[in-house]
DNA sequence: GTGGCCCTGTGA
DNA sequence: TCACAGGGCCAC
């Protein structure tokens, strides 16, 4: 699914695209990821207009009028896309919204892990965000150096990948980019994380801001098939270093990059020149 | 902390 | 036929 950079890329489309209309149609073709009946959904959002389309982590955050917030995890095949008025929806697709001024709006999900959920505005950060647990984002000033030390010290004894990719420490860093932040950092993903000097925890934070501007400036990856809220893949697959380069030369070293299991996740390092 | 699990599709 | 795939929650 979606990382940050790819969440972040859907988020500026939505954005542009609908913030200020209204919502004239729903229509609802898979329920079961919703939090509430197909009825009370329709009945719900029907009418409102979008006021605003905000992000926290992997969570896309569609803010209604009249207090109601839409918010909508894309997983791992969650799709947000602009379509028309002739295209039929897919076997996949769960949600179908009209707009003001013929947009349209489909939501689709092949392994159907994505979710979307209604919340009153005022209540999400209690309801939805807070019991999530997550760290800072990673371009706000609370990401800095020192608070992804307290954060690795606190739990020393996990591997760094794997913590990383919970969001504890900072949010938007999924398997891809983690990948590719420790790779940068040529830190090993499965050292502990109570073991990384002050230089390389430096490094790591420098690297995981660095690596999540690149790709949202491509506009994310797609490594299989990812598009955007326009059915356009990224472009940020070209610039992997690690990430699904298991067997080819390291391009800072010329070791072999080996791909390993770490988590329960693919993972992908140089053991030559990550340490 | 680690592994299983929610699902479906794809490629070896 | 089986392993694996951009995530994250929940039970051991």
């Amino acid at each position: 699914m979606p990382e940050l950079p790819e969440v972040e890329t859907i988020r500026r489309q939505l954005s542009k695209e609908i913030v200020g209309r209204r919502v004239s149609s729903v229509d609802v073709f898979f329920a079961k990821r919703l939090n509430v009946s197909t009825k009370k959904f329709i009945g719900e959002v029907s009418g409102r207009r979008v006021r605003d389309v905000r992000r926290r982590a992997k969570v896309l955050l569609i803010d209604l009028s009249g207090g109601l917030t839409m918010a909508v995890h894309l997983k791992m095949t969650g799709r947000l896309l602009f379509t028309k008025k002739a295209d039929a929806p897919t076997k996949h697709t769960h949600l179908v919204f009209g707009l003001s001024g013929g947009r349209r709006l489909m939501f689709e999900d092949v392994r159907k892990f994505g979710w979307v959920r209604l919340f009153e505005t005022a209540t999400i950060e209690d309801s939805l965000i807070g019991p999530m647990g997550l760290g800072p984002e990673p371009f706000d000033d609370a990401f800095t150096p020192e608070s992804l030390a307290k954060c690795l010290s606190s739990r020393g004894n996990s591997r760094i990948k794997p913590l990383i990719m919970s969001q504890r420490c900072v949010v938007g860093s999924g398997n891809i980019y983690t990948d590719e932040a420790l790779w940068k950092a040529r830190i090993r993903p499965d050292r502990k994380a109570g073991t990384l000097t002050r230089q390389e925890t430096n490094r790591l934070h420098a690297e995981i801001r660095s690596v999540l501007k690149e790709a949202i400036k491509r506009r994310g990856s797609s490594v299989d098939d990812y598009v955007d809220a326009y059915g356009r893949p990224g472009t940020y697959e070209t610039k992997h270093e690690a990430y699904g380069r298991g067997g080819e030369k390291c391009a800072r070293c010329g070791g072999l990059i080996r791909k390993i299991r770490l988590g329960g996740r693919g993972t992908h390092y140089c053991p030559k020149c990550q340490k």
